[in-house]
DNA sequence: AACGTTGTCGTCAACGCTGACATTCACTCG
DNA sequence: CGAGTGAATGTCAGCGTTGACGACAACGTT
């Protein structure tokens, strides 16, 4: 039913193959064949099929994303980026939510090889090291973002300055003079959890300030389980004064949980989010949070996964995001 | 490189058709065989091309989403509840961002044509509606979401009942003694701006309550978009003391307005908005508003689309959601 | 003994396209 | 003037799979 290479051969009265020349611009046609061509492919409105295409050349022309939650503005940002700037190269990306949990992601990953894309970006893995890269052996390139690991030939790395972040926050609360500084951190098991936790200790005891572990609660980041970490941070150690968030959905969940126990923010208690999601301006008290631009992170994944579909065999260093804080109300 | 069928035949020792049968199921394959093959497709490893399959058969098991702005939460929660429910069909979707413009969208359908997606799924679409039916004429399924339209063999639509909505947000103001209710709206040209306006236009003359054109001011959906025009309606009409929001960013940006004209909300001025986003619970006041199941419209966008599918002759009518009035501060 | 029938499996072309390799023809040059 | 050159185009196989059809045993049936 569609239009095919062979109607438009037909219609110029030319080989097929001609065709397929004027298509992808290639190889010697003289200018009279391909006008001739280029008429009756107007004409038909032929499309070339991508399908077939792939099939002799194996390049799709589509790129897999995978990503925790697309309902989180956090992610949803960044898939703006990363969808604006695959289309902008030429790819169209197939959108998968893994729940962050492994068995969707693996299915996931199974999915898109399945329909051969050409590349994948998992944002981020919550697969072991091993089975990555097992996966990552049979179907480079993919790139994974905001989750470190070794370096390995066919993976790619896109992070953001989590430490240095950390760094940021603390010293701010700091600067403000509080010296009991807890923190909501997420689980360990998040492949991002443990860079901020560590920028979170390291600048505690740079500072010279008491570091306990019960002031670090590890929950789900989310905002109710954030309003309830904090809840239990601020009644059983009351002389924590200030909390640094792993997000900016626990950030929102404590300023709740401030609320609730009729401590005033940040009088009472400051609080430091991470991300700078849109909410976290629009909440009151607005939040000040560690500023990350997630469209410049998903555009870099892209950009970085390109590069290593032109060259395979290079190997491309992590590329590494700097964050800012932005000081609102909130600390 | 990959494994293919070959070598699963070479491996069981049958032909490539009898592999075939087994991995699809078909035809009658004797248990001994079938056993055989199952072995060498576990031991290689093996898995079907869906390329290669999609060329044959023509179907890709891929659909598309094109939705305005991913990072809306509005949209963001639909794609969710489309993700999930194309997973459980066994559908990879392709995503892509129109970014609520003619061009965009365009380019988008032909981009998921050219990949020879089974469906689309447009939320909203922008095209008038002889482009639209054009296109659809070459390339059915598709279902439109959130946009009235006429009847039409191969397109499917998903609608909320907004002229409902409209009709409850207006009905609780004016329940609390409300008489001079402005609106801000979106572009006509927005898809389904036109219902929501009709059905405050309705209601409030249903109220014999004044209905002044200068009172619905018409804007860019957006939270900035709705402080400024809520500041315009509100310091040239000062008499105007509820306003009923398009949806709930534009809310947002009213209660803005509000506090920068230091009108205590709901006191002074009263706002409804429409969507129930997140962000609507979390700000300060809570926001009043008309709660749609996002997740559920994208599911229901699914079933639809996959109905059509199965049965392409079939006549199906749109598919209407309710909505509810979620009442909390703002009014 | 000749004839369906049924179950199992294979052959072959085709899907729409591209890559490797002809082929043709005009033209140049020693 | 024959060989060599290069531009323009064509032929053919093959990418990995499926559908239409055919082959062939094994088994009753008359």
């Amino acid at each position: 039913m569609p239009v095919t290479m062979r109607d438009v051969a037909q219609k110029a009265d030319v080989s097929i193959k001609t065709v397929s020349r004027v298509v992808n611009d290639q190889g010697e046609v003289a200018n009279e064949t391909r006008e001739r061509v280029s008429a009756a492919i107007e004409e038909l409105g032929y499309r070339p099929s991508k399908l077939a295409r792939a099939l002799v050349t194996q390049r799709t022309d589509t790129l897999g994303l995978i990503v925790s939650d697309i309902t989180n503005p956090f992610f949803s940002e960044f898939s703006c980026g990363m969808l604006d700037a695959s289309q902008a190269q030429g790819y169209d990306v197939f959108l998968c939510n893994s729940g962050a949990r492994v068995k969707p992601e693996i299915r996931a990953l199974r999915s898109l090889a399945d329909h051969n894309v050409d590349g994948i970006i998992l944002f981020p893995s919550w697969l072991n090291e091993d089975k990555l890269r097992a996966f990552v052996e049979r179907h480079r390139p993919v790139v994974v973002v905001n989750r470190a690991f070794e370096e390995h030939p066919g993976m790619g790395q896109v992070l953001m300055d989590a430490r240095g972040g950390a760094k940021l926050a603390v010293d701010h609360l700091v600067s403000k003079g509080h010296t009991a500084i807890g923190m909501l951190a997420g689980y360990a098991t998040y492949p991002d959890v443990f860079q901020r936790v560590c920028g979170f200790r390291e600048t505690v005891v740079a500072h010279g300030l008491p570091l306990k572990d019960e002031w670090i609660i590890a929950v789900t980041p989310v905002i109710e389980q954030g309003r309830q970490a904090a809840l239990q941070l601020l009644t059983q150690h009351p002389q924590v004064t200030a909390v640094f968030a792993y997000n900016d959905l626990l950030a929102v969940g404590a300023i709740q949980a401030c609320r609730e126990l009729e401590r005033r923010v940040p009088d009472d208690c400051a609080i430091v989010g991470f991300d700078n999601v849109q909410l976290a301006a629009l909440i009151t008290p607005p939040l000040t949070t560690v500023h990350v631009d997630k469209y410049e992170l998903g555009w870099q994944a892209v950009t970085l996964l390109v590069r290593m579909l032109d060259d395979p065999e290079a190997e491309l260093p992590p590329v590494c995001l700097d964050v800012e804080l932005v000081i609102r109300e909130s600390a």
